[in-house]
RNA sequence: GCCCCUGUGGCGCAGUCCGGUUAGCGCAGUGGACUUUUAAUCCAUUGGUCCUGGGUUCGAAUCCCAGCGGGGGCACCA
């Protein structure tokens, strides 16, 4: 077909949903005098003869085409069509005899022909690397990647809605970072040419929203792709969606009530309950969820009772005892951490706000009002996995500054992703930062526990591949 | 980075363990039959560097080694 042929634009006045919604009880072998035009690809075709069946596919789902040779121009033509082929029918619906609702082929065009065969009618792509290099294909045959990205779409709209609806506000914030700060990360480096500078891209959107916060903008949130130079797995993609936000005058129980407040909402709008089965097991996620800080629960867990007081050499042991892999140039929070991560996070099912990470491993958390050494910081931790990570910002740009050197003095020991002094930063705190609550959120991660999905390939439209070789 | 699994026409699969004619099957494609099909059916038929490169062997899709792609796990990701 020559590309002339193609129309320029096309318009369908309905979908394959809408028909099923307005035409499903009509009664078999009936015909609705309603006219309609519909586009989308030709998935399946039945010849017989003079008689031709086909099933089109678009946005919404599939529809029955019935072509009688008599009725339908260019019969032959139109027998000929290739599945995958792109078409704009226009006709009457009706059902068949057999209960099919369908569009009676009275005018039809090609809007696009298919070039390539498609994968397998029935088994459609079982190939998890076509799956992802080829997502253009993927969405066409296989109906749960389309629904992941269509509910994908519903969550980030509603968090979004819901945000707006206590008055956060929406910013952007840069994605090429001079200083990669915000997170324990290693960045991605890239240059500018005209200012002959070296950027990064960020690892978290953090420091610019609190800079926004010390501006006088005291509900600020981002919802943006982050970037962090490190391996690949089923819950990891180079780059990935955070949601970050920042409330002035609250502290990390009021973020704790939040997130629990805004996941049990987005479960139930969009399965109708806060009990949701993810991975062949049941969750509830209402709210109030469990708060418990971390020493307790690693006590909990294994029945040792660990401190910042206790003796280093007596932490080192209950990590070895219990299989985790210590560094000498750790200290006493970052055992604990590693003591809690090695051996708690994985089993925690329900969701379970863990609280009080020690010091040494918050460089932007505020210090706990009561337990020294510790800050207020806490990470929501469902199905085993990090979701969320929020604190009651440290807002002492003097305590800052110390962090930031402590964290400088780690980089210099060979710990590449310890952050470095952002000096810019520590002059909008000296300004004066208020009291404030800050979260991240893992979107991605979200839209898994969501969708019940177990990699976040299937939730990330094009995961990153090694470029293929063609 | 390490370990395990995997790679067969466009797609979905068998054959590989235990080496043995021209590497099979289904879908798609092509030619034919068919006016109520639903993955339509029936008849015929085209299409393959068995991921790549070495090696073992009289003989390799099959065994061995290396590499490449993909998947999973570990590590990393506070």
């Amino acid at each position: 077909m020559p590309e002339t042929a193609i129309p320029y634009r096309f318009e369908p006045t309905a979908t394959s949903g809408q028909l099923r919604a307005d035409f499903d009880s009509i009664d078999d072998g009936t015909e609705t005098g309603k006219t309609v035009t519909i586009a989308g690809r030709l998935m399946l075709r039945r010849v017989q003869g003079k008689l031709a069946f086909g099933t089109l596919q678009d946005s919404a789902g599939r529809i029955q085409l019935f072509a009688p040779g008599k009725v339908t121009p260019d019969f032959a033509d139109f027998c000929e069509l290739s599945l995958g082929d792109w078409i704009g029918v226009t006709g009457e619906v009706m059902k068949t005899r057999k209960g099919e609702l369908s569009v009676k082929v009275e005018q039809w065009t090609v809007l696009a022909k298919a070039q390539r065969p498609f994968p397998d009618k029935f088994h459609g792509l079982s190939d998890a690397e076509i799956r992802y290099r080829q997502r253009y294909m993927d969405l066409w045959v296989t109906p749960e990647s389309r629904e992941v990205f269509v509910l994908r779409s519903k969550i980030v709209s509603l968090i979004r809605r819901w945000l707006e609806d206590r008055d956060f506000m929406e910013v952007e914030t840069p994605i090429f970072h001079p200083i990669p700060g915000g997170a324990a990360a290693r960045p991605f480096a890239t240059h500018h040419n005209a200012l002959d500078q070296e950027f990064f891209l960020r690892i978290a959107p953090e420091l610019y929203l609190k800079r926004l916060t010390a501006g006088g903008f005291e509900r600020v949130f981002e919802l943006g792709r982050v970037f962090r130079n490190e391996g690949i797995s089923t819950r990891h993609n180079p780059e990935f969606t955070m949601l970050e936000l920042y409330q002035a005058y609250a502290d990390y129980t009021d973020i704790m009530t939040l997130v629990e407040e805004l996941i049990a909402y987005l479960a139930t709008e969009i399965h109708g309950s806060t009990t949701i089965t993810y991975d062949g097991k049941e969750m509830d996620l209402s709210s109030p969820w469990r708060r418990a800080s971390m020493v307790d629960l690693i006590e909990e867990k294994i029945g040792v009772s660990v401190s910042l007081e206790t003796e280093m050499d007596d932490l080192r042991k209950t990590c070895r005892d219990h299989g985790v892999e210590v560094k000498d140039s750790y200290g006493p929070g970052k055992l604990i951490l590693e003591l809690y991560e090695k051996t708690v996070e994985g089993d925690l099912w329900n969701p379970v706000f863990v609280t009080d990470y020690p010091k040494e491993v918050s460089p932007l958390s505020r210090d706990h009002r009561e337990l020294p050494g510790f800050t207020e910081r806490f990470e929501a931790v469902v199905a085993g996995r990090e979701l969320a990570n929020a604190f009651s910002e440290l807002i002492d740009p003097d305590e800052q500054r110390a962090r930031f050197e402590d964290q400088a003095k780690q980089k210099e020991e060979g710990d590449d992703e310890a952050m470095v002094v952002d000096e810019d930063y520590l002059r909008a705190m000296e300004y004066g930062l208020p009291p404030t609550g800050g979260l991240g959120i893992g979107i991605d991660r979200l839209i898994m526990l969501l969708a019940d999905v177990q990699t976040i390939r299937d939730v990330v439209l094009f995961p990153t591949l090694r470029p293929e070789q063609f």
